[in-house]
DNA sequence: CTGTTAGCGCGTTCAT
DNA sequence: ATGAACGCGCTAACAG
C-alpha cells in the first residue's frame, strides 16, 4: 500500500512536507513540490480518506436523505445537490429513509458518525422539534424542501402558499368557479399551506369551496384514483379540480377514463410538480411546476456556505417559486 | 467528545473491553457488558468510523455508481442495492458519474478511496478491459447489469439476448410478421444483445428484418420521436415495432399522435424495461420488463458474498430473465 | 475474560 | 521552507 512515508521516501523528504503539497501547496518551495508531486504521479499515490478524516475532523462529504431513489422526485433534488457539491470538491454520501421515521432516524445517526461536514436531509415523519434537536450539535443541517420552525435559516423550500395560490389563479383566469381538491396528507406542511393558498385566493373571488370537495390523500397513484371516485360518487358540481402532485392527476386520469369522462371538455385537471410522467399522459397534464433541481443545488450551496461559514457561496433566496406548465388537462371556459 | 476512552474511565474498564462489547460481545463477561452497554447508553457514544475504518481497514460501506439519480431506472437498482446491504448492516455509498467517462473513474477513485469494502457500479463508458484492471485491486467490484468481459463472475445482469427472444415470440403470437426495430447505442451491449435475439427468433421463423427499418437510438423520448419519423419516411411496410426502452416508445406516441396513426390499431408498439411511464402512456404500453429492484439486490448481495467470502449469501442466478408486461399497446392480429 | 500496547495514515504543531 | 514528533479514536495482537 502507497502511503504518504512511501511518498516522502521516493522523493527524499518528510511526510509532513508532503502532507503539505497535498493541502497547503504555497508553503512549499516550487523545487521540491515538483519532486513530491512526481512520486505521488509515479507511485500513484491516493490518500487514505479515513486517516484525513480522523486527524483532520473533516471528510469534505455532505449527508444527504431522501424517502427513496426509485422517485424522480427525489432523484432530481439529489442530481441538484450533488451537482452543487462537485464544483466545490465535496462528496454526496446519500442514504434513505424508507419513509419511516426509524430509517429518518437511523440515516441521520449514520451520516453523523460517518463525520459528514453537513447534512442535506428531506424528512417527513420526524417532528420540527427533533429536528431542532439535531441541527443543535455541531454539523450544519439544512432541510431541504421541508420548512422547520426555529431552523428557518436552514430551510430550503418552495412557497407552497403562493403555489396554491398560483393554482387558483390559473383556474380563475381559465374561467373555473367551481372546484374540488385532492391534497396530500395533512401531516406534511406542504398540503396545508397549498391548500391555505388555493383557498385563500379562491375566497378573494368570493368563491367558496365545499368541505366534502376537499378530500385529504397520500400522494400515490392510487389514492388518486379512490379521490376521484370518491368525488363523483357525490356529486357535487365541480368543473375543475386541483391535485397536489402529478401521480394522484394521473390516477385521476384512469379513474376518468374508467367512467368515461372526458378531459378536459367535462373535467379540468391540474397537477403538481411537473413529474416526469406529466408530459406522457393524455391529454398532457397541465401542472404547478416546481424546480427541484434547483431546490437541491441551493441545499448544497447553503449546506457549504454554513460549513465554511462563507456566506458567499450561497446567495439568494431560500425560498422558490412555483411556475405553472401548461399542457392540455385545463379547459378554457372563457372560449365556449 | 465521548470517545472509547470516556466510556471506558466510566464503565471502569480498558478501552479494549469496551471494543470487544461492541465488535465481539461474545467474548465478555456478561457483567462487564452490561456495565459498559450502560456507559455507552448514557454517553450516548458514538463510535467515530474513521478511526474505525482507519484501524480496521474496513468500512462496512460498498460504493454504489450509476449513471444519475433523476432516474426511475437507476433508483430502483440503488433501492434493491440498499434494501440488500441494510439487512447485513452494510452502508450504501452512492455516487453519480453523470453519465461520463471522466465521471465514471473519478466515482471510482473516490469510491476506494473512501475504502469501501466492495463496489457495485454501473457503468456505460468505460471499456471491458479498463474495468476489468479495477478488479484487479483488492477490494471485489460488482458489475450492475452490464456484462464484463473477463469479469462474468462478478456480473449481474438481465438475458437480453433472451428478452429480444422474448420480444419476437411475443409479437409473432399475436400474428405480426412485418417488423421494425429501434435499439439503442450499439456501443452498449444490451443492445446488441437485444437486437440478436430479436433478429435470431425472427429467423426462426424464417423472417427478415429490413435493414432500413432497423434504426440506431439514444434511449431518449426525442431519439424515439425521430426514430419513429424516419421511419414513417421511408414508407417501408411494418405492423410492430420494437424498442428498447420504454422512453423511445414514448417518443413515438408524441410521433403518432402528430401523424395521426392510431395505436395499437394501425401499429403495434413494444417497449422495454417497464419504466414507471408506460402505465401512464394511452394505451398503456406493453413492454418487456426488467426486474430491476431484484437485479439491484442481486448485485448488493453478490458483493457481500464476494467481500466476506461467503457464498451462501448469494445464491441463485447471476443472469436474469425478462417478462412481458402485457397492456394495450400491441394489437393481436389473429382476431381479425 | 481483561488490560497493555502498538500501530492504522495523516495533519499539525513546534523547532530549526 | 522543512523535519521531528505527537495525537486523532479505534482495533488487534499479546500478555496475564
Amino acid at each position: 500500500m502507497v502511503t504518504l512515508a512511501t511518498v516522502s521516501k521516493v522523493a527524499g523528504v518528510s511526510t509532513a512536507t508532503v502532507s503539505r503539497v497535498l493541502n497547503q501547496p504555497h508553503k512549499v518551495d516550487r523545487n521540491t513540490r515538483q519532486v513530491v508531486e512526481k512520486a505521488i504521479e509515479k507511485l500513484g499515490y491516493r490518500p487514505n480518506q479515513y486517516a484525513r478524516g480522523l486527524a483532520s475532523k473533516t471528510s469534505k462529504t455532505i449527508g444527504v436523505i431522501v424517502n427513496r431513489f426509485s422517485s424522480t422526485y427525489y432523484g432530481f433534488m439529489l442530481d441538484g445537490v450533488e451537482e452543487a457539491l462537485v464544483e466545490y470538491g465535496y462528496k454526496t454520501l446519500a442514504e434513505s429513509s424508507r419513509e419511516t421515521a426509524e430509517g429518518e432516524n437511523q440515516a441521520l445517526l449514520s451520516l453523523i458518525d460517518r463525520q459528514c461536514d453537513a447534512l442535506v436531509i428531506h424528512t417527513n415523519k420526524l417532528t420540527d422539534i427533533e429536528l431542532a434537536q439535531y441541527q443543535n450539535k455541531a454539523r450544519p443541517i439544512v432541510f431541504m424542501n421541508r420548512k422547520v420552525q426555529a431552523c428557518e435559516n436552514e430551510s430550503i423550500y418552495l412557497d407552497n402558499k403562493s403555489a396554491g395560490q398560483l393554482a387558483a389563479s390559473y383556474l380563475l383566469q381559465k374561467g373555473h368557479t367551481s372546484f374540488a381538491m385532492v391534497t396530500g396528507p395533512k401531516s406534511y406542511h406542504e398540503s396545508v399551506s397549498r391548500t391555505n393558498g388555493f383557498i385563500s385566493t379562491l375566497k378573494e373571488h368570493a368563491i367558496t369551496i365545499d368541505k366534502d370537495c376537499i378530500i385529504e390523500s397520500d400522494f400515490t397513484v392510487q389514492g388518486g384514483y379512490d379521490s376521484l371516485c370518491r368525488l363523483l360518487k357525490q356529486q357535487k358540481h365541480f368543473t375543475a379540480i386541483f391535485f397536489h402532485n402529478d401521480e394522484m392527476a394521473a390516477g385521476a386520469y384512469k379513474a376518468c377514463r374508467e367512467h368515461g369522462i372526458a378531459i378536459p371538455s367535462q373535467i379540468s385537471i391540474l397537477g403538481f410538480d411537473d413529474a416526469v410522467i406529466a408530459s406522457h399522459l393524455t391529454p398532457g397534464l397541465t401542472t404547478i411546476e416546481q424546480p427541484l433541481a434547483e431546490i437541491g443545488r441551493a441545499s448544497g450551496l447553503l449546506a457549504l456556505s454554513l460549513l465554511k461559514n462563507k456566506p458567499e457561496i450561497f446567495q439568494g433566496s431560500k425560498l422558490f417559486t412555483a411556475t405553472v406548465k401548461e399542457r392540455d388537462s385545463v379547459k378554457d371556459i372563457n372560449r365556449e
